[in-house]
DNA sequence: CTGTTAGCGCATTCAT
DNA sequence: ATGAATGCGCTAACAG
């Protein structure tokens, strides 16, 4: 692989010109430029990364760090951040949990996006104190040097509960995920309010508590249709709670939606339900993962200043609905 | 940032020593070794990775290589890619297209693995006489030095057809892919062969041509239903079509399994039709990333030559066969 | 407009 | 068992 000096020596100049030319510097002659220039395509020429790297401190690479290879919507994320990079000329490489360790800390990467469980709050916040360029996703950090990108949970919630008493859906049930999650409490508090806002009654007996499985589902609607607490609509926290309701009801002979209508919220694939069945406010992955890429280019060019983004989900209607 | 330099002026030894006792070289004294290595975990010291690899001229990075991010089952590849790679130090990182040539060049990767069809052979070639280390899959490349991990369609499409022969199917139809592509003519070849050594007939009205879409699954299905030419089993050359044909039947009340079994290959998740419903031979998509990792691991690490690796799909059966 | 020089952080001879 | 010197390929001061 021909080097900088092979050029120079082509070309009988010195390195310095070569990198001058190669680096799109105004002072070098005309002709000097041109004759480079045609010698670094007939001899095949790239400049070495590495020695580019070395030499600048930086590497012009970001690093996605996931960790769950089940979910194919991480495949919409990082269709997104590589578009973005790409735009940007930035490499990308990706690593799992094991991984991050070592190359958040010997200078392979000028950035992250960190969007993997197994890698806690403390560790990042490590990494931002070495100078490290970070955004999380669907996680918020209490640190000025840490860009977040999350799902607006309370607006997209808001929206899909407000359009549903629009339709004229009076009785609600509500299937919440895991306590505490923030996912669940701040879905379930926007559910609240809008039914609060709009005087509609919600009691304790109106909730049913899951665990985002499709089990949870299923055992959630059994028990309503065995109970005979069939409201109008079942809201629920996500959608695979919701395909098991779905499922609870059609053993029941439950017609969904004339009966009772239900909604979920994540509006990823799957393979309990048909797509474009499920009513639901569909988190955008490709846009979450163009716009953590984005932010961190800005971080890692700019300079710019850590920053919070909460995207909305929009929602999608289905024929879970009326 | 410390680097060697610093632990260097710390433990009062040379860098030399320093180099020696982080990688391993037994010629240093315990005493030294040990001082050295407390003061790296001091210092919080990481070898810059940049250097080493300039150094070395290796930079113990694959790429992978990869355009259709709408396809679910390329996570799983990269899965399979990724566990590998990271069992041997490897870092990895990921690239679409527009990025292969200028990654391919600079000294970025020591191999890359390549399953994107927009990247023609002509290019990979080039990359291969460049002496850049390569495993290509679900292609076949005339190259001693490209290794390829490919589907055994032959072996995996025998079985299929076997084993539903065994299950007592003698009528068959066929639903084709594109014609001429290696998939097709493969599958299509394995399969005739099998009800020829069984002497089960098979005659060009048995044989249907679709183009592997579900759209064209729907329409075979729909003719077989209407001009009556209903077999015991539609052997389809993917799971899209196949889904296509379930479909087509069900609007003509033609119960699959009972008057018409259905069989596909792929084995990745669809929404057309539910988990486990659909017998098919199931493409190893984890294992595929792996072993073509691992193929291009031992070319990078040991020199061994370019291989070719066939694998086989397990058959599946699912509810859409008795 | 062009060349000389120094150095990024590290591994690797070759001495001692 | 340890160290001094050299250079990987490139960029950037600084000189001319």
């Amino acid at each position: 692989m021909a080097n900088i000096k092979d050029i120079a020596k082509a070309a009988n100049v010195s390195v310095t010109t070569v990198s001058n030319v190669l680096n799109g510097k105004a002072n070098v002659g005309p002709e000097t430029r041109e004759k480079i220039l045609s010698l670094c395509r007939e001899m095949d020429y790239h400049p070495n990364i590495m020695a580019r790297n070395l030499k600048s401190g930086k590497t012009n690479t970001a690093m996605f760090c996931f960790s769950d290879f089940e979910r194919s919507f991480y495949l919409k994320i990082i269709n997104g951040i590589n578009d973005c990079l790409h735009e940007h000329h930035i490499g990308m490489i990706i690593c799992t949990h094991s991984a991050i360790n070592s190359f958040l800390r010997n200078g392979f990467v000028d950035g992250a996006i960190v969007l993997d469980k197994s890698i806690n709050d403390r560790q990042i916040l490590d990494a931002a104190s070495q100078d490290m360029n970070l955004v999380v996703m669907d996680r918020i950090l209490d640190s000025p040097k840490v860009s977040s990108v999350v799902t607006d949970n309370r607006a997209s919630m808001e929206e899909l509960t407000k359009r549903l008493v629009q339709k004229g859906y009076r009785r609600f049930n509500y299937l919440g995920g895991i306590e505490n999650t923030p996912d669940h409490v701040e879905r379930y508090e926007a559910f609240k309010a809008v039914l609060k806002t709009n005087r509609i009654a919600f009691t304790p007996d109106n909730y049913y508590q899951g665990d985002y499985s499709v089990q949870s589902g299923i055992r959630a609607g059994n028990i309503m249709a065995m109970g005979g607490n069939l409201p109008d609509v079942v809201v629920c926290a996500n959608d695979n709670m919701a395909a098991g309701v779905v499922q609870a009801f059609r053993e029941f002979d439950v017609d969904v939606p004339k009966r009772v209508a239900v909604s979920g919220f994540d509006g990823d694939h799957m393979s309990e339900l048909p797509d474009g069945y499920l009513t639901t406010a569909a988190i955008p992955r490709y846009e979450m993962g163009y716009l953590a890429a984005e932010t961190l280019v800005k971080m890692m060019n700019e300079g710019m200043p850590a920053m919070e983004r909460k995207i909305k989900a929009p929602v999608v209607w289905g024929r879970s609905t009326r």
